[in-house]
DNA sequence: GTCTATAGGTTGATAGAC
DNA sequence: GTCTATCAACCTATAGAC
């Protein structure tokens, strides 16, 4: 949130900040947040503990960072998507594969919040001044799907929205397999979820019954 | 797991156990693994603390218990859903709300054993034992489908299962908003999903384009 | 089976020197 | 900004009486 481009006076800072909070990401992701303590951190940080609470006041101000940074890679998804082109397929697979990646790294932030009920409170607060969730994706894949529908390219009779939160769901699903460390080949693959998909959404319906 | 049908010799049981564990449930889904104290425990079942070291051994046992008391219902999911008939909609919605009324419980319990690693691990491994997950949905809804489609009410060119996957991933990712106390009016109603999806699936496929 | 009392250990947070 | 030293609070678990 601060500004990078100015120029700074005085002493730069020495990393310990940044540091913190990068440990801090780490020990979530890998062994949960109730091993996520003052102490741990500042161990693998490289710096004592009292340093922790110097830049992060308490615990609770430390997980608050951490969860904005964890779900920072969120704004970035529609442009890494590329969602366009007539290559309905490739869309589908080139999205379908974005959402899944920052899932994998944002669920493990979100459920951790869900330990503590006032911290789950103070995330959701968060993200819905933020307008943060799975709708985001849903909203972007939908506003696709609307205009290959304007164009004919898509059956007029279906929500693309629904449609959307559909195969976003599909996503979200895979990603949370396999946050849970549940094996992910217990679902169909994706590519199966699209070919059906695609199928579906042809304008003239599938072939005539035998 | 014990058999209840059996005839009790001795003294019945005071309930000690029982309540300690509802208790453990509730204060899991209402203030998160992280205030489940053995002490809130005891207080909130009206017991003492030493009871609950007592009936479970330690923390973790009573955890144990109370994630496979969380996930029970799992089991009784396909007799609800009376998953079978030939109106495809009301069979969607009859299932796609017994999931989302599931999930709604039980994913709480998944979210907070992912707190520490190792009762992850050890939660992935009682469900992988017992083939409990997603997939368990995907698996009777594609059943369903397959039937459907050998009968010649859904369109041949589809793959049943991947589209169950995606229909269970549109109530997992509602139960999921919800768990993470997020608005469920951000993501499109799961009668317009049905809608969509009923309509995709038609054998004739859809009106001829405009 | 249930209780009281307490040991033993971990944690978040502060004080004060450098 | 970073450190060492320390504290008060809290938690799990055990011992032993009833």
């Amino acid at each position: 949130m601060a500004d990078v481009t100015a120029k700074r006076r005085g002493r730069p800072p020495a990393g310990g900040r940044e540091a913190i909070l990068k440990a801090a990401l780490e020990l979530l992701r890998e062994r949960g947040i109730s091993r996520l303590t003052t102490r741990e951190v500042a161990a693998r940080a490289g710096v004592s503990e009292a340093s922790v609470f110097y830049h992060y006041r308490d615990r609770a101000g430390l997980l608050r960072e951490a969860f904005a940074e964890g779900l920072g890679p969120l704004v970035a998804l529609k442009d890494a998507g590329a969602v366009s082109g007539p290559d309905r397929r490739k869309v589908l697979k080139r999205l379908g594969e974005a959402i899944e990646r920052f899932l994998e790294q944002a669920l493990p932030v979100l459920t951790a919040a869900q330990s503590d009920a006032e911290l789950a409170e103070e995330l959701a607060a968060y993200m819905r001044e933020n307008d943060l969730g799975p709708h985001r994706g849903v909203r972007i894949l939908g506003e696709y799907l609307a205009e290959q529908q304007r164009d004919g390219l898509i059956r007029a009779d279906i929500d693309p929205e629904a449609v959307a939160s559909m195969f976003v769901s599909t996503c979200l699903t895979r990603a949370f397999q396999a946050t849970m460390r549940l094996p992910k080949r217990s679902l169909p693959p994706l590519s199966a979820v699209i070919d059906s998909l695609d199928r579906m959404l042809e304008p003239g319906g599938g072939p005539p019954p035998v």
